[in-house]
RNA sequence: GGCGGGUUGCCCGAGCGGCCAAUGGGAGCGGACUGUAAAUCCGCCGGCUCAGCCUUCGAAGGUUCAAAUCCUUCACCCGCCA
């Protein structure tokens, strides 16, 4: 398998650009290598966006190469300028620290950090932190020139734009810096990154010559977009989070599961770790039968496992099943019906208190924005009290209609679900 | 520093004293169709104690029976000149 990683990753559309492509090629299967790719800690968890080169970075563990996931303690204070028109507000130092330790976690969860190919975990903080400014600049700030540093995407494009700090301007040095430590300590010779991190990489390619007359790779996978040119990753409600916290294994399932059919077989190809039969088989069956949707079926699985694990996979999927399925809500045992719940947006209310308003009993589930949108989804009637559909602006729902006496399930649309505990 | 143009609801963008909660498009939401898809069609799309009321058109003041629309000051953006 070693030898067919890069045909692999061409198959999956999972490379924008390498240096030297025969090098790599070479390089990559003549030993294990290591390899790195860093995570700037911008918010409290990893989001959809950040899989794709995950994944990849679990495709190299597998095919025998040692990873070194790293986490921008120090670049997260800094800000990274690429793929942006304005200037990143600064975190808070002790944020930051916070946010690194939650990201370390969940990266960690995706590799191996036992065996021959163990992965290795890395902090820039560790060696940025110690350098003072007047090394800094003479040791590292003299080899960049600021005419080639203005020449990168990610600047000149801020340059026409909203402007630059000098702050966000250093990014792309540090970045470098990165790499040629990782070079020396680790002898890791490829570091990997979204397409809009090839400027970032090259620099630290630059950097390794200059001190270390030394030379190593860049690869970098492409943007992952969909076919009707919204973001990948985005949904109503903002990114689609790696921490079951903030995005629930069912929303997280559900997100793969809405996919178009257009984008599927892309997002098959470049986050399932089937193999191509595998794969192939899906789609056919994704022409030939669309209505089954297997494919988007076995991409939730698949997804929702790696991330999330086995069991909340699995409950995910039987929530899913349950709510959407025909049967009828009061055929699900009480058991199973309270997990399914617990993943979906809830309330709760005191059976002692007068029971309010399906409206306002929506409202408070914080899926409508306001009142008036509760009303409305009434008055056009997208309204259900456990999958029925109900009618009227006033309708209350009566303790009769509480499934196992505690549990309503409000609908709103086609599949936007809402759980109320009575308590 | 001088002159001119701009700042409108999630985004783009009309409106230029009353008929304006504000045209139109996009996004979003609900319905129909279907497959928890796409496309299409219909409807909705500031809030609320909802046939009424309240708060919005960069900010603060003012004129008027009445202002997003007129005046003043301030802030920011964009052109031309220096």
């Amino acid at each position: 398998m070693t030898k067919a990683l890069l045909a692999d990753l061409e198959w999956r559309g999972l490379i924008a650009q390498t240096t030297d492509r025969e090098a790599l090629t070479k390089d990559l299967e003549s030993n294990p290598i290591s390899f790195y790719v860093g995570f700037d800690p911008t918010a409290p968890s990893l989001h959809i966006g950040n899989l794709a080169v995950i994944c990849t970075m679990r495709r190299f563990q597998l095919a025998g190469h040692k990873p070194i996931p790293l986490v921008g303690g120090a670049t997260g204070l800094v800000g990274d300028p690429s793929g942006r028109n304005e200037e990143r507000s600064l975190n808070d130092e002790s944020v930051v620290v916070d946010w690194v330790n939650r990201i370390r976690k969940q990266l960690e969860s995706f590799l191996s950090f036992e065996g021959p190919s163990a992965a290795r975990m890395a902090n820039n903080l560790d060696w940025t932190a110690p350098i003072s400014a007047l090394t800094f600049l003479r040791d590292i700030g003299k080899h960049f020139s600021v005419n080639q540093m203005l020449s990168k995407d990610s600047v000149s494009a801020r340059l026409d734009g909203g402007g630059i700090s000098y702050t966000e301007f250093s990014y792309q040095v540090l970045q470098a810096l990165d790499y040629l430590e990782l070079y020396k300590r680790h002898n890791c010779i490829l570091q990997m990154g979204g397409s809009d991190q090839w400027g970032n990489i090259v620099a630290g390619l630059d950097l390794i010559r200059k001190v270390e007359s030394g030379s190593g790779h860049a690869l970098t996978i492409p943007l992952i977009t969909k076919s009707d040119g919204s973001k990948f990753g985005k949904t109503a409600g903002g990114s689609v989070w790696l921490d079951p916290e903030m995005t629930s294994p069912y929303a997280f399932f559900q997100f793969w599961i809405g996919m178009d059919d257009a984008d599927v077989e892309k997002l098959l190809k470049v986050f399932s770790f089937k193999s191509h039969e595998e794969i192939n088989a899906l789609l056919d069956s994704l022409k030939s039968n669309p209505g089954a949707r297997e494919a988007h079926r076995a991409l939730a699985r698949e997804l929702t496992a790696l991330v999330h694990g086995d069991h909340d996979a699995e409950q995910a999927e039987a929530a899913a099943k349950a709510l959407f399925g025909q049967g009828e809500l009061s055929e699900l045992d009480e058991k199973t019906l309270q997990t399914t719940l617990a993943q979906l947006p809830r309330t709760e209310i005191k059976k002692s208190e007068t029971i309010p308003t399906w409206v306002d009993l929506l409202t408070a589930t914080g899926v409508v924005d306001s009142k008036s949108a509760a009303r409305r989804i009434v008055k056009e009637g997208g309204a259900y009290l456990n999958n029925e559909k109900i009618s009227g602006e006033d309708f209350t729902p009566s303790l009769d209609n509480a499934l196992y006496g505690r549990f309503f399930i409000l609908r709103k649309g086609k599949r936007d679900l809402a759980a109320v505990e009575l308590i």
